[in-house]
DNA sequence: CGCACACTGTGTGCGCCATACACAGACCAT
DNA sequence: ATGGTCTGTGTATGGCGCACACAGTGTGCG
C-alpha cells in the first residue's frame, strides 16, 4: 500500500496534505495564487504568455520563488487545470442517462471556451487531482441505473470526454481572439476550395460544394456539437439495448 | 479566386508548387530532408529531442539555413507531419462502410504508434498539406454507397479521427520507451486507489475493484480499441438507419 | 528560555532555444 | 559578362526552465 509521502509534492498540495506546524518561514502565497496569476496570463495571452517569470512578476515575486511551491513547469499545468475547471456540474440523478452525460458533455465544453489554453497544455499523464477526479466521477455516475458495468462505463465516459475534447480542438484552432475564428475559416474554405480538386479529392470536394451554415469545420457551433454528441450517445444506447435484450 | 501565392512557403513546396530556373545557387537539400531529420530525432527521443538546431547538426548545415526552407518551427512541425503519415491505405470499396472505416481508422492508429511524438504536436490549424488531405479523402470515401450527406460523412470521419487521436493519447502517455507505460499504468492505477476512496468517489472505486485486463484506462490495447470504436460505428450506423427509413 | 536547523524568498548564472540580420559567394536571365 | 537574386553562414539578442548558493526566519526541542 502506497503512502500519500510517494505523491508528487503538487498533488499533496492540491489534496490539502499539509504537514502544519513546521520550521522555517510561514510561505508567503499559495498555490492556489500560483494558479490564479497563471490563469489570468493564459486567458488573456494564451498558454504561451505563462512562463514561470511572468507567474512569479504577476504575483510580485521572483521566479525561483515559485519553485518551492512547484517541482516544474508540468506542475504549473496541473495546478492550471485544477484551478480552472473547479467542481464538476451537479447531475439530477433523476434524469436519464443521456440528459445527464449530456449536461456533462456541455459543462465541459463550457469549460473549455471559457479557457482555450487547456487544449494547448502537453498532455503528459492521467489526472489525479481533486477535480479532475471530481469530473471523472460525475460523468460517471449519469451512467447510475444503466445495466453497463463500471468499465462500460468508465468507456463511455471517456468517450464523450474525448469527444468534447477533439470537436473543441477543431472549433477553436488555438485562437483566443474572438472572431479570428471566424476569419481563419473563411481563409480555409478558400485555400481547401483551391487545393481539394474534385479529380482527386472528389469527397472533400462535395463537402465544399454545399457548405453546412457559412463555414467548413471550424464552424462546430452548439448546433453541431449536439449532432455528433448524440452520434457518439446513440452508439451507447446501442450497447445499452443489446445488455437488456 | 485565390492564387497559390498566398499559400504559406511550406504547403507550396509540399504541393510542389516549385517556380524552378531561378537566379542564385541550387538548394543544398529539400524540406523532404529537413523532414526525414526530424522525424528521426523525434522517433528516438521525442518531441522536446526535435529543434532548429539539432536538425540542422543532422543534416550536416548549421540552424540557420532550415529557415530558407520553413519559415518557422510549426512549418517544421507540417513537414513532420506530412511525411510520417505518408500516403493512406487503401480501401477496398467492394467491403462495407463499416469494414472501410475500420481499416482507415487501424492505419490512423498504428501511424500514431509509429510516430507516438505526433499527439504532441501543439494544433495550430487544420491541415492543408497533400497527404493529410488524402486521408481525409480516404476516410470520406469509407462512407461511399451510403445515404449520408457530405455533410454527414465528414462529420462521422472526424468523429473517428478524434476517437483514435484520443484513445492514441490516453494509451501512449507520451512515453516514447516501450515498456515505460507498463510501469506508469501499474503506478497510476496505485494512486488512484489511493486517492479515489469509494465513499466520495463509488464510480471511479467500483472501476478499479474490477480491473478490466491488468490494468487501468492506460491500457487500451487492440480489443479495447475496436470495441470503443464499434460504439463510435454504432452511433453513425443508428443514424445511417434512421436515413433509410 | 535559547538554540539548532529546516525552511523561506532571492540573486546569480548556465545552457538551450527560436529567430533577426548582415554578409560573402553562387548561379541564372539578360 | 554582368546584375540581381538566392544561397548557406556567423553573429547576436532576448527569452526560457531551472540548478545552486545564500541570508534571513520561525518552530520544536533541549
Amino acid at each position: 500500500m502506497p503512502t500519500m509521502e510517494e505523491l508528487p509534492r503538487v498533488l499533496q498540495q492540491l489534496w490539502g496534505f499539509e504537514a502544519r506546524s513546521r520550521p522555517g518561514p510561514k510561505p508567503a502565497f499559495h498555490i492556489s495564487d500560483i494558479a490564479r496569476a497563471a490563469i489570468k496570463l493564459a486567458d488573456t495571452g494564451g498558454l504561451t504568455a505563462v512562463s514561470m517569470s511572468k507567474v512569479a512578476a504577476e504575483l510580485g515575486f521572483t521566479t525561483m520563488s515559485l519553485y518551492r511551491y512547484v517541482d516544474a513547469k508540468d506542475d504549473l499545468y496541473v495546478v492550471m487545470l485544477e484551478h480552472a475547471f473547479g467542481v464538476p456540474p451537479e447531475l439530477d440523478p433523476g434524469e436519464g442517462w443521456r440528459q445527464q452525460i449530456t449536461a456533462w458533455a456541455e459543462a465541459f465544453r463550457d469549460g473549455l471556451r471559457a479557457h482555450p489554453w487547456i487544449l494547448q497544455i502537453p498532455v503528459q499523464e492521467p489526472p489525479l487531482s481533486p477535480n479532475q477526479l471530481a469530473w471523472m466521477e460525475a460523468g460517471l455516475q449519469a451512467f447510475d441505473g444503466t445495466p453497463l458495468t463500471p468499465q462500460d462505463r468508465l468507456s463511455a465516459m471517456l468517450l464523450v470526454n474525448i469527444y468534447v475534447r477533439g470537436t473543441a480542438q477543431l472549433t477553436a484552432n488555438m485562437l483566443t481572439e474572438p472572431d479570428a475564428v471566424e476569419v481563419a475559416d473563411r481563409l480555409y474554405t478558400q485555400r481547401l476550395t483551391m487545393l481539394a480538386t474534385p479529380d482527386r479529392f472528389p469527397g472533400i470536394a462535395a463537402t465544399l460544394e454545399v457548405p453546412p451554415d457559412g463555414g467548413y469545420a471550424g464552424d462546430f457551433d452548439a448546433a453541431e456539437f449536439g449532432f455528433g454528441l448524440d452520434t457518439v450517445l446513440d452508439g451507447i444506447q446501442s450497447r445499452i439495448d443489446r445488455l437488456e435484450s
